[in-house]
DNA sequence: ACAGTATCATGAACCTCGTTCACTAACGGG
DNA sequence: CCCGTTAGTGAACGAGGTTCATGATACTGT
């Protein structure tokens, strides 16, 4: 019987993933603990690192999860969405919100994950996040036809930046706590700023 | 001779912030470590716990005096700006974001220290915070004289977290690195974009 | 000045955690 | 059925924040 062991682990694996998913979406990233993992998911505390490198890499593989539902709810907000450009650009930054608000931690965990300083973003981060631009550059071309790419690029990545800071600041307990028709209302309030002026 | 322990305790307390400030400038904040802190500072690892309830009341010491002089120099560059409020706003952005690129690991180390998730901010950090807050509502009263107090607040801290949210992941490695002009360029479209609709 | 008491400083010890590795168990080819 | 190879195990390790019993130090009243 080939593969048997492979079997195993792979089952283990996502066993694993699953567990931590749950886990961080409970008590957040800093509650994980590997010994909590290993009880709960009846293997050994080695056996963990059997199937990854560290306990950074499972968060990884949690957080790949997370980006593609996230990406995913997105892209169903944008199907949804009226044709106005503006209107779209509006819907996916609210949906946004709305991801990060119902998943709190899950949303956290995807930046504070402390990656190596010199090793660079994993693949499926840079894929979903071309996703998201894709996304926001469309309707830009709508709106802005007389922008170059160059210009279309800066303006994306400028607005998806603006829209997470409202929600991370938004959403942060220390601003003493922005309801979230606010965060709405300023995501709407600068977007429709922005694109007001052709 | 009365005071003298707390003469002692106080020069203690300023060394100790001296020492973590330097050391999370030069390392981050992750590499702050209470054994390193008792050995440069020359005194027992206990000695700290008699100054500091634990390392993140050290940490929150050190990011009050962080706070304040990012505040001082988005003072300073809108004093030295010109008279037109969407300067303003463009100049002490850039401030912001030069202040953040040039203290890089001291500015991430304000966001970086966990918050007990029951008690609120510090007062030092709401005062400093409403003190940048005026100074972006201010030329906004300029800009739109139609707007309500409410809805400048609300466009104050829309603006205030776009521009966070763009010097944020401008700096962070993960998006491959942002040049320093393209955020600075990026802030000053956003910025000049809302701004021309009154 | 001195004894007595309260207060302070000390650093070894404690505890929690991530990670490792010597050992044991399981598997499979001959 | 035996033996070499591979996988799984969990005790042990090392790092690091925090505590606390103990000895040192400072204050107070006489």
């Amino acid at each position: 019987m080939a593969g048997k062991v492979a079997e195993r682990r792979a089952a283990l694996r996502e066993n694993l993933i699953n567990i931590a998913e749950q886990r961080i979406a409970n008590d957040g990233l800093s509650e994980l603990r590997a010994r909590d993992l290993a009880k709960e998911a009846g293997c050994a505390l080695g056996a963990i690192y059997n199937v990854f490198g560290d306990l950074t890499d499972l968060v990884l593989a949690v957080n790949a999860r997370t980006f593609h539902k996230l990406g995913a709810e997105v892209a169903e907000a944008l199907a949804d969405a009226p044709q106005d450009p503006v209107e779209q650009l509006v819907v996916m930054s609210q949906a946004y919100h709305r991801f990060a608000a119902a998943n709190l931690h899950a949303w956290r965990a995807l930046f504070d994950v402390e990656r190596a300083p010199d090793e660079d973003a994993p693949e499926w981060y840079l894929q979903e996040m071309g996703r998201l631009f894709t996304y926001i550059s469309d309707p830009l071309a709508v709106i802005f036809p007389q922008y170059s790419d160059q210009e279309r690029a800066l303006l994306t990545r400028g607005l998806f930046s603006s829209v997470h800071g409202i929600v991370l600041l938004g959403l942060d307990g220390a601003s003493a706590g922005v309801p979230s028709d606010e965060i709405d209302s300023m995501i709407a309030l600068i977007l429709r700023q922005i694109t007001l002026a052709k």
